[in-house]
DNA sequence: CATCTGTTTTTTGGATCCAATTTGCAATAT
DNA sequence: ATATTGCAAATTGGATCCAAAAAACAGATG
């Protein structure tokens, strides 16, 4: 996990600083779920006093990221197959109705701007950067709606299901698949095609999740048979 | 603001409980938008120090009741009319769909109890109950559809705005319109109407919407007429 | 060998204390 | 009268300390 104050802003509180490290350590995946999170050494990893990394948690438990059993301390969250589908489905719900209420009033640099992160994306060798990158790509063309409470509730969906789709990402043909699905997307708002642009949205995201969920019963079933035999 | 611990469940953490009250206490409008949540009074109110305040009034920030500037402290959230009005915009998105999602698998036990709790909304003469028990509600309609997460941003969404709504109720006919549209709701439901109930869940709530926009374009013009003159 | 029981070690939630920052106010200058 | 400067009070973020609970462990018992 990296610690670098400067990424977040000038003087953040040292509390923001450990709960921006931890969120990104987490939806990076590098922690793992059922992992303990234990306040004492990461206080120490941060030099600092328990406090500001109790605060750092509570957030994390809000967001969802962390769940806490009172006394028994913070452990990263595993959600389920069924959890994971969900907030996939929540995301076809919402992100093409962004998308179509951005697209009338879509700037120009904004449009660029997406242009550019699916550029990025598709050219991006580092996996750890595909989530980066693909939210960026849909945050551009997102921002333009005015919608900011939309775009956080899509946020935090991201970040609850990101740390699972890097893998599915680098061992199937997900990553080339997600990149003709931009490009099919981006076309279709540059002709401004609303409707079609957000069912574009929809079965990206559906797809993705698809993938996504066959990639975990497949692994999550290995891994059971192993330690079963 | 009522402190009873025994009414999170026993044993919770002072933190916990002192989040609650707060919680509810800024969606029922007990404090209002704009009131300083200074940590010593609160932390006086509760016979605690100022460490499990500042872990609920993380959690308030969290959830987005309250906002914070370092070393200004916390004050409860005002949204504005775009702001709330979103909110009304985003329900109308999910709710509906989370309905459409419950009736095939609704059981009748939790068909009784939103019949139950629309009778004792239509019959509460408590305006300070109205918002649970609408809550209440649409949350037994909605549970057979089997997904938290839709249900937990709902709630979080609802947080937000409950606290404009009761004026809005009080001083107008939008209680009576209210219960009409409920029984309309219900009907939809017992006749496994998916499409019907979806869509008057859409319409009840961008009603709900439409008129505390309304209400609150007025009220806010008015206060503004004051002040000025 | 597995299991139960009592004890030690970890770990957490909270209290108290301290330093940094902001805010309020009074005295002064314009 | 208004603006400005310089404390003093209020308030916050964080450190350190303490008690309660849980986990880990060791020895006793079947």
């Amino acid at each position: 996990m990296k610690v670098k104050a400067t990424d977040i802003g000038q003087m953040a509180s040292a509390s923001e600083v450990i709960f921006e490290a931890l969120r990104e350590a987490i939806t990076q995946g590098e922690v793992k779920e059922g992992e303990a999170l234990r306040q004492d050494r990461i206080a120490r990893m941060f030099n600092v006093s328990r406090i500001p990394v109790r605060e750092a948690l509570t957030r994390l438990e809000e967001q969802g990221l962390v769940s806490t059993q009172r006394y028994r301390g913070a452990v990263v969250s595993s959600l389920s197959i069924a959890e994971i589908e969900e907030v996939f489905e929540f995301r076809a719900l919402i992100e093409p109705e962004v998308l179509r209420l951005a697209i009338p009033r879509m700037s120009e640099t904004a449009l660029a701007r997406g242009a550019e992160f699916a550029a990025a994306f598709a050219s991006e060798p580092d996996s750890a950067r595909w989530g980066e990158l693909n939210r960026r790509f849909h945050y551009a063309l997102y921002e333009d709606s005015a919608r900011p409470y939309y775009l956080s509730t899509i946020n935090a969906a991201l970040d609850r299901v990101d740390r699972y789709s890097r893998a599915q990402l680098v061992l199937t043909d997900g990553m080339a698949r997600a990149q003709r699905e931009h490009e099919a997307i981006l076309a279709a708002v540059v002709a401004r095609d609303a409707d079609q642009a957000a069912a574009l949205t929809r079965e990206h995201i559906l797809a993705a999740g698809r993938s996504l969920v066959d990639f975990l019963s497949r692994s999550r079933a290995g891994e059971k048979a192993v330690r079963a035999g």
